[in-house]
RNA sequence: GCCGGAGUGGCGAAACAGGCAUACGCGACAGACUUAAAAUCUGUUGAUCCCUUCUAAGGUCGUGCGGGUUCGAGUCCCGCCUCCGGCACCA
């Protein structure tokens, strides 16, 4: 056999016989146990990057041990192909956008096969294809019959960069999350999904999601913010209106001193119109919203406030309240009003001293806290926040906070001036977009019929490929090209206009998933009985940046899917795992920086499976990546260091059967115990905590102690403890580096694929020690060290425990008042 | 401020259930092979020497900091610090 480990001639090989013989595919009619890999599908942006390997790799590794445990493996791939960069690209290059994103799916594609993983290219798609959107068309419509899909004119965010309209999840920090610009706030009909109809269920069913991590989940929940609490209404004085305000602290109602309202309240005019400083307020109001909402609304934003001049009365006690317009009121959360109650809130508190408002303690902290109990008229330094007992609450007073809050809610609601409320951070889903590379909306607007839906059967609507000049102009491109636009009404046949906005690309892949289990499906965008098939992902992978948008929205499209018995569970991906970045001198791989590594170079200089072991090996999946060329160096050298083993030993062993003799020498059983103990690690390792860093580690063990092994004199060695050590080495390797064992396995004569073996059984028996080193511990520090055979008794090892000269140093002249016995690893004396 | 996560050698990291801290790899150093180098194979590699002494063993210290529980703590408990991520004048 070639000493040289030839891996450009072995990779490519291999990767044409497995795709030849179908190695990869996944059978819908199998009676194996089902298993769904999938990572997230990439944006064809030109080039893999390292994060791309990172996750592609950690999910083959996955794919392939799954198979050789016996399932029946989905793993699939595909392209989420709509999207900002292909417009920009053609903007910049004078190419279609359509051209630019076909060809890099072309060469991705290539890049993906030579790093050999194991995806089942027949279900294979792009998402900008017409078989693909146009079922992405038919669930919004769907969606839309629903009322579950609404066209409303609200305020939105407008990335002037971008120029098109944003979900507030793509929002970060008041920048757009693509571009980081910052982000403005306008009014414009658009379309929205009803993705607060869902919140409850998006909040509580997280408890379901047991295989997530608790980061995910916890920053789910963040987002979406349910606050439950009350709304009360306060009678304007002398106007027939009220004002509503939102609380959560119905239980300090009676410390209410004033009311304000946000800038953009609708009842501000009317609040304002008949005051003599009415031109002020008038001029207040303009300033405050010519703010940027960002900043006026930021915590360390000065709290400015004017005296609207009217008054609301108290529901309760009808005392005058003066009404206030404030900044810090943010007007789209709650009712845009809140209640002032200065004596326990902090902001009210600062609002008030600034403001010279009248500050009213109604919580008392006393039982609460067991301090003692404070005077009432001493005047307050700080804000009271907790709960406690209410003092100055006419009825309620002497009820705890708690108590307080429900009975107070409950008796509005008899008056009819509130009740119980509850509110949500999440807003609904913005989903049109003012541009052209994404699936257009497949809505018809007729003068006579108003908004009408585009058929199911005249779908896909079709986005034109030719002849638009696609520059963004803050409008859909798609306005100017009359051959798109100009249609018949579906309803009437009159002539109307196409909605020229298209989708928001996070649309496409909520429900991709679901696709690849019925792919070439032209009826439906899937068959139930294949979805129920598949569904839900067993194990889900990707980046962290995705913990809110893609994955909460894909758990609403399964939700609505499931409600509408489209599929069974209502659950997306039932495990799921978030693997960190990859990085160079410490930061994100990017452009920018010049820290890029091109994979292309790393599976050119050292191969594919040299590039996925590194990457497996460097650090365990949830964690930071830092690369390092000379790690990759190492893990080649391991590669290299493997091969020279089969290289040496495969004509002794070729023949040989891994048939092992009853008889065996302790340097036999001292390699057995080093081979199925690493069996046993690397099984344990993938299966249970997917720590495929300690899993190779074992295995490099192994590695090692052939070497060891092979010191010995030819004729001294065991061939056929020998073979069964290099082909478990091969089964247990298989999964990180596949071209290189699939080639080793049949240089050992084997005919078939080691990629349809079953995962290796390790032998218990072989993988225990003989003799085990026990620790001989003084009062808890180490004195010493015995060889015992493994599984002596706790008498044994106390006799050995003393023996010890070391040992017997430290308990001289002194009692032995205890001894603690840990079989095959310590034994501790503690002495006085 | 609230929520989540992390902090271990020169570096990436390991320690499964409270029981030898630093497995495995990188780097460094040394030996073998070689005319030589590379490659390869083998070995050494936490700090320290105030203390002991047999001079290569032993002691002592050591997992962000300070306490605690325990025969024994990287691991459990209490209190902090730093870094990363999410939310945040959300009433």
């Amino acid at each position: 056999m070639d000493v040289k480990y030839n891996f450009h001639e072995i990779e490519k090989r291999w990767q044409q016989r497995w795709e030849e013989s179908g190695l990869h595919e996944a059978k819908d009619e199998d009676e194996r146990p089902r298993y769904y890999c999938l990572e997230m599908f990439p944006y064809p942006s030109g080039r893999l990057h390292m994060g791309h390997v990172r996750v592609y790799s950690i999910g083959d590794v996955i794919a392939r041990f799954k198979r050789m445990q016996g399932y029946n493996v989905l793993h699939p791939m595909g392209w989420d192909a709509f999207g900002l960069p292909a417009e920009n690209a053609a903007i910049q290059r004078n190419i279609h956008p359509h051209q630019w994103t076909w060809e890099n799916i072309d060469y991705m594609r290539k890049e993906l096969q030579r790093l050999g993983f194991s995806y089942d290219w027949d279900r294979e798609y792009a998402t900008c294809d017409p078989s693909y959107y146009r079922w992405t068309q038919w669930l919004f419509l769907l969606l839309y019959k629903n009322g579950l899909a609404y066209r409303e004119k609200a305020a939105v965010n407008w990335c002037p960069s971008c120029q098109t309209v944003l979900a507030n999840e793509q929002v970060v920090a008041g920048a757009c999350e693509r571009c980081d610009s910052t982000v403005e706030r306008t009014d414009l009909e658009q379309w929205f999904f009803k993705i607060t109809e869902y919140a409850d269920r998006l909040l509580d069913e997280l408890d379901k999601l047991d295989g997530w991590p608790d980061k995910v989940k916890a920053m789910q929940a963040n987002w979406i913010g349910r606050s439950e609490g009350a709304e009360i209404a306060f009678q304007i004085d002398g106007m027939d209106e009220s004002l509503s305000v939102f609380t959560t602290r119905a239980d300090t109602l009676y410390g209410v001193t004033y009311i304000v309202v946000a800038p953009e309240h609708k009842l501000v005019d009317k609040l304002i119109s008949d005051k003599e400083n009415s031109s002020d307020l008038r001029a207040f109001v303009k300033e405050v919203l010519a703010e940027d909402e960002l900043a006026r609304t930021a915590e360390d934003a000065e709290k400015k406030g004017m005296f609207t001049g009217s008054w609301a009365l108290h529901p309760l006690n009808g005392h005058r309240i003066p009404i206030l317009i404030g900044n810090y009121v943010v007007g789209g959360y709650g009712t845009g009003a809140v209640m002032g109650v200065p004596a326990h809130d902090e902001r009210d508190f600062e609002f008030a001293k600034q403001h010279g408002l009248e500050i009213r303690r109604v919580i008392d902290p006393a039982e609460q806290d067991g301090s003692e109990l404070t005077s009432e008229d001493e005047e307050l330094s700080v804000a009271y926040v907790e709960d406690g007992v209410l003092i100055n609450s006419g009825d309620y007073t002497k009820l705890t906070s708690e108590a307080a809050r429900e009975q107070i809610a409950k008796d509005l609601e008899d008056l009819g001036k509130g009740g119980t409320m509850t509110n949500y951070r999440l807003r609904d889903w913005l989903i049109s977009r003012q541009r052209y590379w994404g699936t257009p909306i497949p809505i018809v607007y007729c003068d006579k019929c108003g908004t009408v839906p585009v058929p199911e059967e005249d779908l896909p609507v079709l986005l034109p490929t030719t002849d638009i000049e696609f520059r963004p102009t803050g409008q859909s491109p798609l306005v100017d090209y009359e051959p798109f636009v100009d249609t018949i009404c579906p309803q009437c046949g009159a002539p109307s206009r196409r909605e020229t906005d298209t989708m928001d690309t996070f649309i496409d892949s909520s429900w991709y998933f679901l696709r690849f289990a019925d792919p070439h499906n032209e009826e439906l965008p899937f068959g139930k009985e294949k979805a129920n098939k598949w569904m839900p992902v067993e194990q889900y992978m990707g980046g962290i940046e995705h913990a809110i948008l893609h994955l909460m929205y894909c758990r609403f499209f399964q939700m609505v899917l499931a409600d509408f018995g489209l599929v069974d569970t209502d659950i997306p991906f039932h495990n799921l795992m978030t693997q960190g970045m990859v990085l160079r001198d410490g930061a994100k791989m990017s452009k920018s920086r010049g820290n890029v590594v091109d994979p292309d170079l790393i599976t050119q200089k050292y191969g594919a499976d040299t590039a996925r072991l590194f990457i497996l090996f460097a650090s365990p999946p949830e964690r930071d990546l830092e690369w390092s060329d000379e790690g990759v160096e190492g893990s080649y050298r391991f590669i290299n260091r493997v091969w020279r083993l089969v290289a040496e030993y495969v004509d002794l062993i070729k023949d040989e059967v891994p048939r092992i003799p009853d008889e065996l020498g302790s340097r036999e059983r001292e390699l057995r115990r080093i081979v199925h103990s690493s069996v046993q690690r690397v099984t344990r390792d993938i299966d249970e905590r997917f720590s495929f860093n300690t899993a190779i580690s074992a295995i490099m063990e192994l590695v090692n102690g052939l070497y060891q092994y092979k010191e010995l004199p030819a004729s001294r060695q065991s061939l056929p403890v020998v073979r069964e050590a290099v082909e478990l080495l091969l089964l247990a390797l298989a999964p990180f580096v596949p071209h290189v064992t699939e080639e080793l396995w049949y240089r050992l004569g084997h005919t078939t694929s080691i990629h349809g073996e079953p995962w290796p059984k390790y032998d218990e028996e072989a993988a225990r020690a003989d003799v085990v080193t026990v620790v001989i511990q003084v009062n808890g520090r180490v004195r010493g060290r015995v060889e015992v055979s493994a599984g002596s008794s706790e008498e044994t090892l106390k006799a050995a425990a003393v023996d010890e000269p070391r040992v017997q140093e430290y308990i001289e002249g002194k009692t032995i008042v205890k001894t603690i016995v840990v079989p095959d690893r310590l034994v501790n004396l503690v002495v006085k």
